[in-house]
DNA sequence: CCGTTTTACTTTGTATTGCAAAGTCAATTT
DNA sequence: AAATTGACTTTGCAATACAAAGTAAAACGG
């Protein structure tokens, strides 16, 4: 039952399977690209001064970070003294590594396609009209 | 008041600020690295295929993309044999080229942090403990 | 020394999304 | 002509995202 037609090499999907909704998110990697370099990890006041968040809205994405094991916190003192200092896990370093590296990917796929369509110079002619030619980007 | 202290090089908040949303969610990046490289457009079927989308999913997104004018479509006939040929516009094409080179810089700011932060070979001691010596990744 | 402000978060409420199940519509079968 | 298929659309609910308001304790002001 129509197996065939429109089988591409569809490596696209791979990519794609594995861009992570934990750090597929403007917020998150903001915090996470800042994160990232830190070996000490940094603490709330630091994290909201960079990543230009607003209190709830850092609060939250952390809380998102902590809860997935991405990010690790140590709260220290009370009140106006508390201090809550964020970590990266191995096991976060190595996911958002995965999340980078399948964004590589899409992006190299984009931009290439994205050339491609834009000056279609010598292609072989496979002008894709109508439902058959087609390549799914996202190499 | 308290301007000093923690304004680093953030040129990050820069690419982070470039990251549209229109393009910044899983389906939609699928649909638009998909679309991107077919110079006469693609039909919902087509889409749907190549990215493994359900026809609910896709057509949501699709809206999403026409009403932000980076897609147009053309529906040609009627019920089963109802044909909705996508095709990206101009305005689509530079803003989803913006939100590749945003990403690409995003991208390019965490691997070199992450691989610093891995390996702190012969870093010019800047063990950021504390509270200064911030910085925040995405270049 | 007591009330106000500041700092460092948390909680809550609302509005927006994302998603898939169900629905529509017409052209094909059977 | 009833049932099915194909190509979408609509709908309803669940899951975010975000910011306004809240909490707690230290620091300040008089």
């Amino acid at each position: 039952m129509a197996k065939d037609h429109l089988t591409p090499p569809v490596s696209a999907r791979s990519a794609l399977d594995d861009i992570d909704r934990v750090f597929h998110e403007k917020a998150r990697l903001g915090i996470m690209t800042t994160i990232v370099g830190s070996q000490n990890g940094m603490n709330f006041n630091d994290l909201k001064q960079l990543c230009d968040l607003t209190d709830g809205n850092l609060n939250r994405h952390l809380k998102v970070l902590v809860e997935s094991k991405v990010l690790t916190v140590r709260k220290t003192g009370q009140g106006r003294n508390t201090n809550s200092h964020y970590k990266l896990t191995a096991k976060g370093r190595k996911a958002f590594e995965k999340y980078l590296t399948a964004l590589e990917a899409i992006l190299q796929a984009a931009k290439s396609s994205a050339n491609q369509a834009v000056n279609p110079a010598k292609l072989s002619r496979e002008q894709d009209r109508g439902g058959d030619g087609l390549s799914p980007a996202v190499s």
